[in-house]
DNA sequence: CATATTGCTATTGTCGGACAATAGGATTAT
DNA sequence: ATAATCCTATTGTCCGACAATAGCAATATG
């Protein structure tokens, strides 16, 4: 003993019912899909008002542990790759990243995740591949929407087919992020969905002949390619995306 | 006009409030930096109870959009890459994913990383680099501390000379995640320092000569040693990360 | 009997006021 | 001039209250 003493732990009482049920969260004490007391239970457990306990709810319900189901009752979620997904991507628009950041990401990333994929995916996802291609091929040429919504669903089930959460959390974050702007961007690139099209065809036999790097070759070609749309559309790289 | 109406906009008031803010963040209305109003001042303007205006802070709170500085005046904050990574890491953790999903994760981006580094890094960084390695050399061969954090920190400044937030924010993301683990791990394998070292010494002088390829080869080599570790330390890797 | 309506109850959302704790600045004493 | 003290604005917490709402039970209607 020397005398001195520890500072002691001092945090608003909110912060602690949230650290408290984060806890209990975290080591399975209150377990996923189990739903949490009422208010009036949390205040009589943890001795504060209500008014204290909702603060720490709010806290919660924003870290995404806890969500609204029916009747407004809370109950238990562990986070899954897609809620960091979406969390991480509002938070890299409000933190200003640009159109370049997370083309530069993408071209990182994608192709290595197609090498990947190449090795991984079962033979049912590479069968879904070609039904997302199947459905973007029958829609008219005209239909920007289903151009867009077929090139990026077509990323997301590489990214799922990877078996890796936190792959998959962070191309998922990628998709979201360039999934507004490339709407605005194919609306005006008269073939974009021709050579979609064509890349998705590459890239799906590279995945049926097992062959990463020839995937992962297609893969950076298409992103260049969708990266030339946004030269075309004009679109300023160095700009944050919105 | 078919006389029917749309669902009115329901939401509770301390969400329109968090939103509200939200915006002004966003359209850079508030700017990073300028302080909130006091929740005196929040009330009066939304029309509100404090009650209801600190809930809303909590979800900012919790966002990262708005911190406390001294005199505990809440002012806002762009969420920066550091942030996000805190914050998904944290997230990936309570989701439960397992040390394997991290190490994938690990294997397939920091090559790439190197390999965009070698063509990146400033001359300074790099300089940075040898520094950080020269510190870990001079470190006793017994103080596994440092030797963690040396391994770390080397990641960390590769991270950071990318020059691109997101890949910043993702690679930082796995830097915290093994971070905790690494530790243990390190304290168990006898010639984990010298390995480390020598695989820092291939890779600064792989981004010195700006062979890109040379770089994620040793990357890989790298991230495969201390894969190794985590073997012989007996870590399942199929364990949640904690 | 089946279905639609109504009322009941528990819970959440919001309110208003109250007071202690605290940080910073202003003021006073040394 | 420096240190101790008071003052004030703001946050953290509490209490009690009531409206709004969802789910369920009881009731009416065919």
């Amino acid at each position: 003993m020397d005398g001195s003493f520890e500072p002691i732990e001092r945090a608003p009482a909110y912060m602690k019912v949230f650290r408290a049920i984060e806890e209990k969260i975290s080591d399975g004490s209150l377990k996923d899909g189990a739903h949490l007391p009422t208010e009036g239970e949390l205040c009589a457990q943890f001795g504060v008002t209500r008014s204290t306990v909702r603060e720490g709810l709010r806290l919660l319900e924003q870290t995404g542990l806890i969500v609204r189901g029916a009747a407004k009752k809370f109950f238990i979620r562990r986070p899954v790759a897609s809620d960091i997904a979406a969390a991480a991507s509002k938070s890299f628009a409000l933190g200003g990243v640009t159109f370049s950041e997370v083309f530069d990401a993408l071209a990182t990333l994608y192709p290595e995740a197609a090498r990947l994929a190449a090795k991984r995916l079962s033979k049912a996802k590479i069968a879904e591949l070609r039904a997302v291609r199947a459905t973007l091929q029958s829609a008219a040429d005209k239909d920007h929407e289903a151009t867009v919504a077929g090139a990026v669903e077509f990323f997301q089930q590489i990214a799922k087919g990877l078996d890796n959460r936190v792959m998959l959390a962070m191309l998922q974050s990628l998709n979201l992020m360039i999934g507004e702007s490339l709407r605005h961007v194919i609306s005006r690139a008269p073939k974009a969905k021709d050579r979609i099209l064509n890349a998705q065809k590459n890239l799906v036999d590279a995945f049926g002949a097992r062959d990463g790097d020839l995937a992962a070759d297609w893969m950076a070609k298409h992103i260049a390619d969708l990266k030339r749309g946004y030269d075309v559309a004009k679109v300023d790289m160095d700009e944050a995306i919105l």
